[in-house]
DNA sequence: CAAACATATTAGTTTGGACTAATATTTCAA
DNA sequence: TTGAAATATTAGTCCAAACTAATATGTTTG
């Protein structure tokens, strides 16, 4: 596992809808997961899985108080990180939001396109 | 499509291991497909459809010359991001590197743990 | 201590997306 | 204009990872 290994998992930790949207509620201040879960749509293990995650990539921070366990953004700089992705994407969403409607690109798509035939590889 | 999936989709452009390789690549200066697929290892057919993906997430523009296309960073935020993530990767690159070690989290892990039996799913 | 609540962990299923091999398209040069 | 070079596109395979359902662990309060 090389620095480039670490840097994947950690982009990962942000690359997912449901991570997102976790770093959303807990932005302004920490939550306990069953507040989470109340705030985005989604099961108490899926969350508890994600929060697992974006603990192991560094992003955010655990602390136990009691039966409950307060997550929040592990620090300033994951809080600039976030900002900084709105803001670069603010240049780009026409275009990125474009590209999804035309067939630009294949990214982030789940269509099946089978246009064309080809010869099955040989054995 | 909301703005959420549109962001997932331009973080998604950066969480994968040979589209950073493509990136490191051409970080200080454009640079053809072709040499591209020189400097990291890889295949012509996945380089070029990592640099469609690049391009349609908003991270990289392609400018064609004669029959060569060069490809380079967007414009000077996404270069600051780049950046950035090391910065901010730099706080806890120990942590996300253990993390992997010790089993405190699975994303990013391929491996499979069967350790305890369950009740299967009633139909 | 037992019951109730909060969270974590597991196995299994399913889906997205990274990859390869083959072929198509585009552009230049002889 | 034909062939070669550069790039793009396609279909198919395979693996990582997101999800669900079930259960385990941990903590407080009666």
């Amino acid at each position: 596992m090389d620095y480039l290994d670490i840097k994947v998992k950690f982009l990962k930790g942000f690359a997912d809808r449901t991570r997102l949207e976790i770093l959303e509620s807990i932005q302004i201040e920490e939550k306990t997961v069953l507040q989470i879960v109340g705030e985005i749509k989604g099961n108490q293990s899926n969350v508890s899985q994600h929060l697992a995650c974006l603990k192991g990539c560094g992003i955010v921070t655990a602390r136990q108080e009691g039966k409950f366990v307060y997550y929040s953004l592990r620090d300033e700089q994951v809080k600039s990180l976030l900002t900084m992705f709105d803001t670069v994407l603010g240049d780009v969403v026409q275009q990125v939001a474009a590209c999804d409607k035309n067939d630009q690109c294949l990214c982030g798509k789940s269509e099946l396109k089978c246009l064309t035939k080809r010869k099955k590889i040989s054995p």
